[in-house]
DNA sequence: AAAAGTATCAACCGCATTTAC
DNA sequence: CGTAAATGCGGTTGATACTTT
């Protein structure tokens, strides 16, 4: 397994867990449940803090999870939704089973941010560390056609179809959020949603997990500047569907509506 | 054959958020 | 409601494996 590659010159240090130490603590988790990590290590008797013993059920002691090579659509996936989340690894680990963020996240650092620039502008930590300062300036970004980069030179993702998006039936809540639209983008397959997405919405994101359209953006003042991505849209039952939240009037839906592509 | 350089990835760290009290 | 503890996340490190010279 890949504990033992290290362990020769890690014994007797904290670092690599061992064989009896995955055995117990795997034996405890699969007998009490997950939770409780501060605890386990001193009941287990192990020197690990509990952040330790988390982190390894997580990424190698709980079931199913998936070892070795990405396939290609493994790779697909991890390279269109660091397109559309940055480097949010773990929402991108849940779409992919049995995968961890942290197997992801060394993935895309060793094998797919060297040969995959894609929308560097529009990578989380860039767009974090603006703060929100910067607002993307609409003149500048003619990009409705936003450039899905080729990835190695190899397969260049199809561009999105050249029909746009519509709302359907946007309706209003009861709650102080406003009103919740449903976008739904008929007839695309689960390999081309997220692209649309990106390309109609000219997105940019930031770390509340809000996603902002230069477009929306620049009205502001209107209050209707934020688009809330849902997460399930990302499963591929719900591919044909990006649900959004638009914040602000109902009034300003309907102007939201009339500023989209 | 061996030294040097590079790639890989498990584990750790610090910080932010959530939960418990 | 305020504070402390627990949890979760993303960035980074460093040991080892692999490749090149």
């Amino acid at each position: 397994m890949e504990e033992n590659k290290r362990e020769k010159k890690t014994e007797g240090k904290r670092g690599l867990w061992k064989a009896e130490e995955d055995l117990i603590l795997k034996n405890y988790v699969e007998t009490h449940g997950e939770g409780n990590w501060a605890k386990v290590s001193k009941l287990l008797g192990l020197k690990r803090g509990g952040k330790s013993c988390r982190l390894r059920w997580k990424n190698y002691l709980r079931p199913n999870i998936k070892r070795g090579a990405m396939s290609k659509e493994e790779e697909d996936l991890i390279i269109r939704m660091h397109n559309l989340l940055g480097n949010r690894w773990s929402l991108i680990a849940g779409r992919l089973p049995g995968r961890t963020d942290n197997e992801v996240k060394n993935y895309w650092n060793t094998h797919l941010n060297k040969k995959t620039s894609v929308l560097g502008k529009r990578k989380g930590k860039a767009i974090a560390e603006s703060n929100h300062q910067s607002i993307p300036n609409h003149q500048n970004n003619t990009n409705t056609n936003i450039a899905i980069e080729n990835q190695g030179g190899e397969e260049p993702i199809a561009p999105p179809p050249a029909e746009l998006p519509m709302i359907s039936s946007p309706k209003t809540t009861t709650d102080d959020e406003g009103p919740v639209g449903l976008l739904k983008v008929d007839g695309l397959t689960d390999n081309t949603w997220m692209e649309r997405a990106v390309r109609c919405f000219d997105y940019d994101y930031d770390n509340n997990y809000e996603i902002e359209t230069p477009l929306m953006m620049m009205n502001k003042n209107l209050n209707y500047a934020h688009i809330v991505f849902d997460e399930e849209p990302f499963t591929p039952c719900l591919d044909s569907f990006v649900l959004f939240e638009a914040f602000g009037t109902d009034s300003d839906l309907g102007k939201t509506q009339s500023f989209l592509p």
